[in-house]
Formats: structure tokens, sequence, C-alpha cells
DNA sequence: CCCCTTGGTAAGTCGTAGCTTACCGTTCGT
DNA sequence: ACGAACGGTAAGCTACGACTTACCAAGGGG
């Protein structure tokens, strides 16, 4: 099957507190505590999410003082959006045999 | 950043399995039997992760006499790519303030 | 009319992911 | 140089989710 090199970005998506932090840091770049702060979890679980997240491309880190500011990597999200572009994109073809076949509801 | 409607959408993509049936499915539609003999997992377990990828929008059911057959659903799967590319685009302005800063430094 | 195929549901087990507390390294300010 | 702030890691607990087997409902063909 069509070999997934991004399963991680797509496992990293699918925890809510981890899609929180993205939401996050799509309005802007934050620090781990700023992060914790505006989240219902400890600072430690937001590090260990960020962790995931950086490993699966999705975010970038840099060092600013003692602080460590995080932020989107644009690459790494357009990959994941791209597969799903694909999907789209051949589920439309599929669609179009249906609409040929019937116009049938399901439950 | 409240406004996840697709939290379902995630959590179902965050599951290996039920990234693989959806590959599957934008191949070409398929009955559940047909999905299980692809898949190193039972025919039950196929049912139950095609009820989470359906009550998440992601795909849709047609009766076909006594089999089954399942298809990628366009608007569910375009609606998450919408929300990575919103993601993407705000990832990239933040880009951009990192660009201007290093090459400031830069000299 | 029977039964065989197909598929959804129930009950139960097991692994793992996510959280917390505790601890340690590092960097800045004074 | 010392203390405080910031953040990553370890260890341990708990809960949830993914899978299995067993069972049941429904439709179609001989």
């Amino acid at each position: 099957m069509a070999t997934y090199r991004s399963d991680e970005g797509w496992d990293a998506l699918g925890d809510p507190t981890r899609r929180a932090i993205v939401a996050c840091l799509a309005e802007q770049p934050r620090a781990v505590g700023e992060l914790a702060r505006e989240l219902p979890i400890s600072r430690p679980a937001v590090s260990q999410h960020l962790k995931v997240l950086k490993d699966a491309g999705l975010v970038v880190d840099q060092q600013a003082g003692t602080r460590r500011v995080y932020r989107l990597n644009p690459a790494g999200v357009a990959a994941l959006r791209d597969q799903l572009d694909t999907f789209w994109r051949r589920a439309l073809d599929s669609y179009q045999d249906v609409v040929d076949q019937t116009t049938e509801e399901d439950s």
C-alpha cells in the first residue's frame, strides 16, 4: 500500500491535546511555559507532546535565552495537507460513479 | 482555538489501521469483507473502524445486495484538508518573521 | 424454503499512550 | 558566584482503545 512516510505526523495529530498545541502555535510561536499556561495540563506533559510533534516534523524549536520558542513547521503541515488533497481527488472520482448509478441515501 | 467540529475526523485518522482503510478506499470503493481480506485484522475489527470513519464523516456506505460498499466522502476529507491549509498559511506567516530576524542578525 | 454468505454488535482481554510528581541540567540576572 | 526561572527526562499509574471470539440479523440463490 502506498507508503506513508508521514505516519508520525498523523499519529501526532491524533491526540486532541497536540491539536490544541498546534492550533495555539498557529496563532503565534510560543515558549513551553506559555503553552502550559494556556492548556489544562502540566508543563512536562507539554514537553512530551512537543517532542512528538517535533519528531513528526510538525514544529521546530529555537533557543531564546533560557526559553525555548516553538513554532509550526510549514513543510510538515503541507506534507499532510497534500496527502489529504490526494485522497480528496480520488474520492471525487469514485463519487462520480455514485452519481451515475444511484441517488440513494443511507441511514 | 475552540472551533474544531471535525475533532472526530482527526481522531479517526489517528489510527494506522484506519489510515490504511482510507488509503484502500481511495483506490476504489470496497465491501467490508474485501477490506478485511487486504488487512491483517479480522472482519469485525474492520466493521468497528468503519463505524468510526462513518461517524467522522470520512466515508459513506451503500447497500448492494447482501454486501455493503464503503467509499470515501469527499466533503469529509476536504474539511480536514482545509483546516491543515489554514494552519499552513499561518505557519508561513510566522516563518516569515524568522527569516526577517535571522537575516538581520546575519551581518 | 432452506441455508449460505455478508456484516453489524456484545463481551472481554491486553497493550499502550497520556498524565502526574520528582529530579536534574542550563542559562540569565544581580 | 549563587539563586531563580525555564525546560527536558524518568518512573509510575490509570484509562481508553484496538483486537479477538462468539453470536445474531438479513438478503439472495438453488
